[in-house]
DNA sequence: TTAAAACGTTGCCATAGAGCAATGTTTTTG
DNA sequence: CAAAAACATTGCTCTATGGCAACGTTTTAA
């Protein structure tokens, strides 16, 4: 149930099984179903989340009804709608299940707990925030500058498991493009 | 010379300024001019930055020749090509002043070091990272969903202060649409 | 296992924004 | 302060993408 864990916090800091183990009980296994929602837009979002199995989807639907897909969540990825969990204010984001998803949840209270106490966790964390912020630098220069098509390229290069793993009508959400543009494109490759 | 600073930081945390004065001289003043270079494409970034006036923008130049600009720093900012910080790679980015603009520099060792020694720094970091974080997802939605008229008005309401004191090629940069489009755009206000 | 629902593809037309050129305005700099 | 450079605006045309409709295929669920 916690190998994953052990091995993401193992790959990034110095730890041993002994510590992990003293903490590692915040952290408690759900199991959700293809398409549950773990997050819904309007609700205050109380929880940090780490991937086992499965994909989760962070999106928002704007003024028109469009879903725009922000991030997916993979095996051994964490993520949380960060804007709520931080200010628990109401999440304009959704967050719901791909596929069958087999989760860690943690309490915001119990995260911020070992965030301020244990130092591999602190570490951990400015890791997910560096790594979140890098990623979002280059999805904005991407949306900004590329056209669809180049943006799909890119995809292909270095996100391959998106491609693979995921409906079409999923990716066009994540390209910010409608599923008849994506259909096309992949027509010209 | 470190008195917005340690209102930022004292803003963020609990400081004293004995304790700030401990470690400010990290932090060394620096003026630029007008278009002057902070950091080049291809250079690696070794430093972090603080903005006492002035201000930065944060940009790449695109396979078209197209600037895009990701981020301003305008006063008590902080700003960097993290992504270089971090790993020491060459840069996809450059800073370059849009004034006239007064800084203080402090390096990436000297940065780190402060980040795992001081508290209040650790948490100024984290702090810095989850506010770049959320505004990066803000700007991917905005982005990813918004015609650019949309976003238009949306700078307006959260961001008047790029408005105001920017150039429309600058702003049309930094919304990823054409200076001409912008022109039209504001028409249309 | 089969009917219903969701998804993917493609033709057609509509539209937002790009890009060039021409012109006037503002800013820069010697 | 004057000449040069950069910037802003607007007409015209072109292109990438949107959105609907139709149709075949895949997935879902009773």
């Amino acid at each position: 149930m916690y190998e994953l864990l052990f091995k993401y916090i193992q790959n990034k800091t110095e730890i041993d099984e002994k510590t992990f183990s003293e903490f590692c009980h915040y952290f408690k296994p759900k199991m959700v179903k293809k398409n549950e929602y773990i997050l819904r837009e309007g609700e205050v979002c109380r929880y940090n989340i780490f991937v086992n199995t499965g994909c989760l989807k962070f999106y928002l639907v704007n003024d028109e009804g469009k879903e725009l897909i922000r991030y997916f969540a993979f095996e051994s990825k964490f993520g949380t709608a960060l804007s709520s969990l931080i200010t628990q204010n109401p999440s304009s984001e959704y967050i719901q299940a791909i596929e069958k998803t087999e989760l860690l949840v943690i309490s915001r209270q119990d995260f911020f707990y070992l965030v301020d106490t244990v130092p591999q966790i602190n570490f951990i964390y400015r890791d997910i925030l560096e790594m979140a912020y890098l990623t979002s630098q280059e999805r904005i220069y991407g949306l900004q500058g590329q056209r669809a098509l180049q943006q799909l390229k890119w995809l292909m290069t270095y996100q391959p498991k998106i491609l693979s793993r995921l409906s079409n009508k999923v990716i066009a959400s994540y390209l910010g493009v409608t599923p008849y543009t994506l259909s096309r494109l992949k027509s010209e490759l």
